[in-house]
Parts: C-alpha cells; structure tokens; sequence
DNA sequence: ACTATTACTAACTTCAAAGTAAGTATTTAA
DNA sequence: TTAAATACTTACTTTGAAGTTAGTAATAGT
C-alpha cells in the first residue's frame, strides 16, 4: 500500500470498509447476524426475545438495513396475526466467518486489553 | 453456540467482541492503524498530514484510547519543541490480519451492497 | 521582543444514533 | 363487543461521538 491508496481511506463515503463497519459496527447488527447464524430462520417477536434488552423499534431499524444491505432476507407471509421470517442471505453468511475471525481474536485478547486500560488509568491518574 | 452463549452475547458490556468494535467500529482507529501499519513509525504531524481531515483533537483522543487498549505505543523524546513518535504494538499488529480479511470482503461486496440498497430504496418508495 | 514550532488540552457546539412511549392494522376467539 | 396477538410505525427525547475554535508550554532563532 503506498500513500496514494492510504489517501483514498482517507475520503470516508467512499471507503468500503467503512461502509462495512458502519453496519457492523452499530449496536445490534452483529448481534441479529450471530443469532441468526446459529438459529437459521426466526420471527420478529422470536429474535425479540433472544435481545430482551433492544426496543422494538430498533430491531425494526436494525433488520431493515441489514435487509436492505442484502445480509438479511425478509419473508412475509399474508397472514393475520401476520407472520414474517428472517433469515441470513448468501451475502451474510459469506461476512461471518470474518466477523468470526474477529471474535476469536477479540476474545483471545480481551483480558490483556482490560489490563491495559487499567494500567493506562493509573499512569495517566486520573 | 446454544442459547447459553448466545445470551451472554445480549449483555452489551461483558461481550469481548462489543469492546473491539466499539474501538475500531469508531471514525478514525481503523485508519490510524492502517497507517501506522504501512508507515511502522509516525509522529503527531506526520499522521496529521496522512488524514488532513482529522481535527487534532480527535487524533489526539483516537491515538490516547488506541495507546490504553495497548495497540499502539507512544514515544515521548524530551526535546523543545517536544517530539512523538507513534507505532503499532505487537497486539496491533496482531490484530490487522482481521481487519485485512473484513477489508477484503468489504471491497468484494462493496458493489453488490449499494445496488441493493438502491434496489431497497425503490421497493420501499420513499 | 517577538515569532515559529510541536503536540497537544479545554470549552463549547452539533448531530446522528439510540432509547422511550404510545399508537396502528387486521382478524380470530371468547 | 371486547380482548388478544403480531409486527410493526410515529413522534419525541436523550446521549455520546465528533467537530470547532482557541489556547498552552517550552525553547530556539531573528
């Protein structure tokens, strides 16, 4: 990589790993990812109850943009009470064995990490 | 994975893989590391000329918690006017392999993403 | 005396992501 | 007729990341 391909990171819209990180890297969207890998095809209400902890509303926001980013597929079923199954797309089941590569790694050296922050906080005594 | 891990998985602060990403997930880690993986040794100035749209204070604040997550390392020779020099540790380095991996994807997939999402758009009408 | 240099910090503002709370549509079952 | 169920949407508020602008310390050079 020389300064000319560096520079180019440095125009933000245009980067494809920020793109990228930018879905991924927001609160739930790796979450549903993960969930979904494991659980293959689940409903609103069911991934609902896997993260007690987001809103509705948000998990609504969430899976949208991951089906509109093609990583996620929504199938509606004309039903009532209606009925609609996600489920992970070729596309993102392609990306999870990177994020998986990022797990490992995360887990591998979270320990140290926080040991780091510690000892960063008292040198710098806050 | 059962549901077990996948629980644990909901509690957003003890997830290894939350704490990762809420640092490189960030604006400007990602690129910093890049940088710093290419250039091995930069000074304040120097990385500033890299990514002239950065502020000096968000380098300043995104070189500190890349340094207490012990990524980076930070030099400080004691001279008028002062001078620092900035690299990547060895758990830096360690970790740029998966970032390498998730940019190969992003640049793969980067095309098929936005037309879907153009496709999205239109079949939501907005 | 004043200017330049380097690597910042402080105080303040902006903005988008996330959260909260309530409401909606539709049909079946009691 | 009312309640229950599902998958949301809408309107509003909060929060924190990021941005802006100005200032600082210390010394060498003119």
């Amino acid at each position: 990589m020389e300064k000319e391909n560096l520079k180019k990171y440095s125009n933000v819209e245009e980067c494809p790993v920020r793109n990228v990180l930018d879905r991924i890297g927001d609160k739930w969207s790796l979450l549903i990812l993960l969930i979904l890998e494991e659980e293959k095809v689940l409903r609103f209400n069911e991934l609902h109850n896997y993260i007690v902890s987001i809103s509705q509303k948000m998990l609504s926001v969430t899976l949208k943009s991951l089906e509109a980013d093609g990583l996620v597929k929504r199938t509606i079923y004309p039903q009532v009470p209606p009925k609609v199954e996600y489920e992970l797309t070729e596309r993102g089941s392609s990306l999870l064995p990177h994020i998986h590569s990022l797990v490992a790694w995360s887990k591998d050296n979270i320990g140290d990490i926080k040991q780091s922050r510690k000892d960063y906080e008292l040198v710098s005594q806050k």
